[in-house]
DNA sequence: CAAGACTACTAGGACATCCGACTATTTGCC
DNA sequence: GGCAAATAGTCGGATGTCCTAGTAGTCTTG
C-alpha cells in the first residue's frame, strides 16, 4: 500500500533537477502538510468512539477549562483561530449531540454563551484520555523531535501574528 | 487582531493544572495543526493571482517533473497522498480551467490520464516562483528549524508507513 | 440623545477531503 | 477458456473551513 519511497523526497529531487527555488522549504511545507494529514486522521479515528472529532473535541476542552464552564462564542473562535462561521457549525453540531447548550449572554444580548453540559463534561474528559493514549498521533517521533517541532511551529505562529513578542508579558496572558 | 498571548500555551498550561496527560504532544500536534492552517493561508493566497490553490498546484507540479508531462489518475493520487476521488476532483478543475486534459490510456481502458497543457505547464513554472518568493510560506522559522522540522516530520511520516525504512534502497524509488 | 461605527452571530455558497458504492476493465487461477 | 478477484475512476453524500453578506444589539460622539 504504502510507496516504495517517500514522496516528498522525490519531489526535492525534481525540484533541485529542474533549478525551481526554494527546494528545503518546499520540502518542509509539504512535509507539514502531509503530517498534519497524518494527525488529523489519528486524531480523529481515537475520537470516533467519543462521537468527536479533533475541532469539536478543542471546543469542547476550551470550555471545559473555563471557569463557568461557558464562553462566548466569538471567544471560542478566537481561541481556536477558526472563522465565526466554524464556530457557529461547531457547536451547532456540539449542542446537537447535547454537549453543549447555547445560553444567551446575562447583559449582552448580542453574544451566545456555549454552555457544557454535564455529558459533554464526561466525553471530553475520557475524549482526552483517549487522545492521550494515542501520544497525539505523533508516535514515531522522539520526545527531542517533539519539542524541536513545538518551538519551530511556535516560531512560525508568532511571525505569522497568532500571539506578540512578550513572553512572560507582565499584563498578558488570559486573566 | 491577535490575542495577547499564545493560545496554545495557554491550552498547555490548563491540561498541565488539570492533570491531563501527554501535555507536551498535545502542543506539539495541536501547534502542526496551526501552522498547517498558517501555510495554506500563505500559500494559497500567492497561488490566487495564478488561478490555483495548493492541492491543485502540487498536481501540477507532479505532472510537470513526469517524463512525457501525462500521469494515471491513481499515480497522482498515491503521490500526492490523497484520496481517489479528491483527483477526480482536482483534476476536474485543473481540466475546467485548460491547464490539464484528460486522455484515455494506449493500452489500458480502465485508466485515464491526466497531461499538462502548454497553458498548464507556464502556470505552474510561474506559480512555483511565487511560492519560492514567500518562502513558501514559512517566514519565520530559521534554517535550522526548518531542516529539524523537516526531518521530524519525515519521521512522523515513515513512522506512518508513507514509505519504507529503506533510506538508499536499492531496487525502490520511481523508476 | 440620536445617528454612525462597531461587535456578535448566523445564513448561504464555494471548496477540498474522505467514505461507501457502482461501473468498467484487466488479471489471475482452476 | 472463463469466472472470481483486483484495479481505475467517478458519483453522491457528509464534514469542516472560509468568505460574503445580513440582522441584532451596543457604543461613541457630536
Amino acid at each position: 500500500m504504502p510507496l516504495p519511497f517517500d514522496p516528498i523526497a522525490e519531489a526535492r529531487r525534481n525540484w533541485e533537477a529542474h533549478g525551481w527555488e526554494a527546494v528545503d522549504r518546499m520540502s518542509a511545507a509539504t512535509s507539514i502538510t502531509r503530517a498534519h494529514q497524518i494527525l488529523l486522521q489519528r486524531i480523529d479515528a481515537a475520537l470516533e468512539p467519543h462521537g468527536l472529532v479533533f475541532s469539536r473535541f478543542e471546543a469542547l476542552a476550551l470550555l471545559f477549562f473555563s471557569r463557568a464552564g461557558a464562553l462566548p462564542l466569538g471567544k471560542v473562535g478566537d481561541r481556536l483561530q477558526v472563522h465565526p462561521t466554524s464556530v457557529t457549525n461547531t457547536i451547532d453540531r456540539l449542542e446537537a449531540d447535547g454537549l453543549v447548550v447555547r445560553v444567551p449572554h446575562p447583559t449582552d444580548r448580542r453574544t451566545t454563551l456555549a454552555e457544557l453540559t454535564d455529558v459533554g463534561r464526561r466525553v471530553v474528559a475520557d475524549a482526552a484520555a483517549a487522545l492521550a493514549d494515542i501520544g497525539f498521533g505523533l508516535d514515531g517521533m522522539s520526545d527531542l523531535e517533539i519539542s524541536r517541532t513545538d518551538a519551530a511551529m511556535a516560531t512560525l505562529r508568532q511571525a505569522a501574528g497568532d500571539f506578540p513578542r512578550t513572553p512572560p508579558g507582565r499584563t498578558t496572558g488570559p486573566h
